[in-house]
DNA sequence: CGCGGTAACAAACATTTGTTTATTAGCAAG
DNA sequence: CTTGCTAATAAACAAATGTTTGTTACCGCG
């Protein structure tokens, strides 16, 4: 259904399938992408793929798996890092906004289609993003206790806000553009810790 | 594929159709959700339903542009109100989580699934979600002018963290939760206009 | 050269997909 | 009761889906 271009074929083929197939599916979808698509793109027919895969499905489990993994491995450190919070949470967004800037469409898989996993795989998917959500609260309550945040304000909300923020990147954050991922990710912290009013 | 369950079937029935795709769409995804199920779960046979629709893509094409219409129809209406750009702010931002709350799935199709729409249709949509985010962009930069917002950060990133963080909420967001989508957008207002700085 | 193993191919498989067709039930109007 | 219309059914269609199979090309090593 969707017309896709022909990759070269360099590198471990396993490895070249899954950045094809982790391109695919951010951009498409998991339901939206066919095995022939990957093999098109790959440059190979739709049965030789299964010498080098098990499945379509172990292709989007290890693409999400590998996908949060990143994120938790750019974010973890500096959760209990010894700067002030309100420097650790800066460092943080613009850590998400670099794994995001290094491949949106993983992002984007990372983000939405997980959910087309099978059953038995979802309560990790989901137990790993709430560890990482986990992450920024942790780092916003001891910035509220260190008195370096409102604590006026509802701290659900405000995570679920900058992660909100920071997940709609992939959205639109384009590599080629004027800003670098670091840029982005530090005036994010701008707006989102500082607010907007003057 | 996906278990459904059977709904009551009252009402005219190409509005129950409508209703039920537009539950499984954001929650299968259109990809992920066959006619069969949307057949299964209305409580017909799948042949049945092209006696009230004319395809599945006209489905996901009402769905998409009637739930574009709503957050323009929310939201338009204060962009050049009277009162203070701050304000408007606000109440543009709780209309938007009120019409996500009134519906979540409904978003998630306006949100995501909008690519999937044939070609020929693409550019209206994203012309009307250029279009709403203008919206947000016009009263930011009205603010800027007006003193009212800081002029040291970039708008563009500005606008698209508050819209992130906004189009995310589906994402979260339950109507039998403790907070009522009105309370929820007042406090996604305090958070991304006053910041979490105290 | 010949041998062995990896990975490609060509072709087919059983399902599932969106949709169409021919037929039948239900029901209001004459 | 009969007529006519709407909308349901049952069944099938062609195409697309993920995957498997048998066979052939390739390539380093003896």
């Amino acid at each position: 259904m969707a017309v896709t271009q022909k990759v070269d074929m360099d590198g471990k083929p396993r490895v070249v399938i899954m950045n094809v197939a982790m391109h695919l599916f951010g951009k498409q979808g998991f339901n939206g992408t066919s095995m022939r698509d990957i093999a098109n793109a790959v440059g190979l027919l739709p049965g030789s793929l299964y010498a080098h895969i098990e499945s379509k499905e172990a292709l989007l489990l290890e693409i999400v798996a590998d996908g949060i993994g990143r994120f938790l491995a750019a974010v973890e450190p500096y959760v209990a890092s010894s700067v002030s919070p309100l420097d650790r949470l800066r460092q943080m967004i613009i850590a998400h906004v670099e794994v995001v800037a290094d491949n949106p469409e993983r992002s984007q898989v990372v983000f939405h289609q997980w959910r087309f996993l099978s059953p038995e795989y979802i309560p990790e998917a989901i137990e790993r993003r709430r560890r990482y959500e986990t992450c920024f609260v942790e780092v916003i309550e001891e910035g509220v206790k260190a008195g370096l945040i409102r604590s006026d304000l509802n701290h659900r909300i405000a995570v679920l806000s900058i992660l909100g923020a920071m997940n709609w990147t992939p959205e639109w954050f384009s590599p080629d553009g004027r800003l670098g991922a670091a840029q982005v990710g530090d005036l994010m912290a701008d707006t989102l810790l500082g607010g907007i009013l003057s």
